[in-house]
DNA sequence: GCAAATTAATGATTTATTCAAG
DNA sequence: CTTGAATAAATCATTAATTTGC
């Protein structure tokens, strides 16, 4: 599992896959970690601006496309449900490790809503141009609580604090996602 | 865009919806007809160099997007296969009037695809820039079974025999689209 | 130790369901 | 009530883990 963990500093880029035969996407390490803190920070759905965003910054770590994106949270967000729902046999109905909150599938809390900028059901599934009023808000606040401030910050320095990344291409970002 | 469009030769423009709130799209009755003409040929999942190009062509009826064309073959479809469902009340559970095959789920008849130039379940959902050999298929042969001449033709006529495009834009038009 | 075979994960599509505009 | 739009569920397909026989 934890394979091309490493290949972050060690030099060897797990998965880029540079000459693969573009069979399917083969996320990074780090693609996945900035993923799941995402979505471990609230993001279910994201908007096509957003996936845009997404992937315009993930693919410094490796081939990427705004679909890939778009299928990972989709996958993500239903089989952590299902995974909940296959614990300790057939029976046992209102169960939850501690591992995630209940995250419902209808609507996320307002909260994570609020700190990840949900689009809040309306997505436009990536053709509509259509303009709107775009508020922008900040994809990942400082302040968080304990344990996500880690991966975070983390993801952040990932991000941003390597030298994946030129000083010229990305400098003064602060990846501000735009939603509904 | 040309909104004056001004409609059929009726002059009762149906739904271009000039200056519309840009709520949802709502078809005119030629792109209608020219969208069920293709479905009834045969075609279910336009691939997305097929969405794109009957979703140009359709733009003479009137103001329409690539997505508009989209999710009008998966509603059709869907539907179709619904209405089925409720005939008679709720029991009887497999007949089919002899308006349309099956049409099963899963995969659809390799004739139709043939005809149709369906992708056969590789469809890259807009995003897709991933080069590949395409072939070119005629969509609408001249050659086809009775009663669907007649549609076809009356499709083609409408689409490239009329004045609503000018000879410049679409002048050597046979509307061929590429398919795997 | 290493590949072929098998299983587990998960990326990518399709289908069903739901929501809401008209 | 019809139907465009959007989301979720189910399914397919390919890649990585892993097992297994040599």
């Amino acid at each position: 599992m934890g394979e091309g963990e490493r290949a972050a500093e060690s030099g060897g880029f797990s998965a880029t896959r540079a000459g693969a035969k573009c069979g399917r996407w083969n996320p990074t390490a780090e693609q996945v970690k900035v993923l799941t803190d995402l979505f471990r920070s609230g993001l279910r759905t994201p908007s096509t601006d957003q996936i845009q965003m997404i992937s315009a910054h993930l693919s410094a770590f490796g081939k990427i496309e705004s679909k890939n994106v778009f299928y990972w949270f989709q996958n993500h967000k239903a089989r952590e449900r299902h995974h909940k729902k296959r614990r300790r046999g057939p029976r046992d109905e209102e169960d939850d490790d501690g591992d995630h909150q209940k995250a419902r599938s209808r609507c996320l809390a307002s909260e994570l809503c609020a700190i990840a900028g949900c689009t809040k059901g309306k997505q436009d599934l990536f053709w509509q141009r259509q303009e709107r009023e775009t508020e922008t808000l900040e994809l990942f606040p400082l302040k968080s609580c304990s344990s996500d401030e880690e991966k975070v910050m983390s993801m952040r320095s990932e991000l941003w604090g390597r030298p994946f990344l030129d000083a010229a291409r990305d400098p003064p970002l602060d990846l501000r996602l735009s939603f509904i």
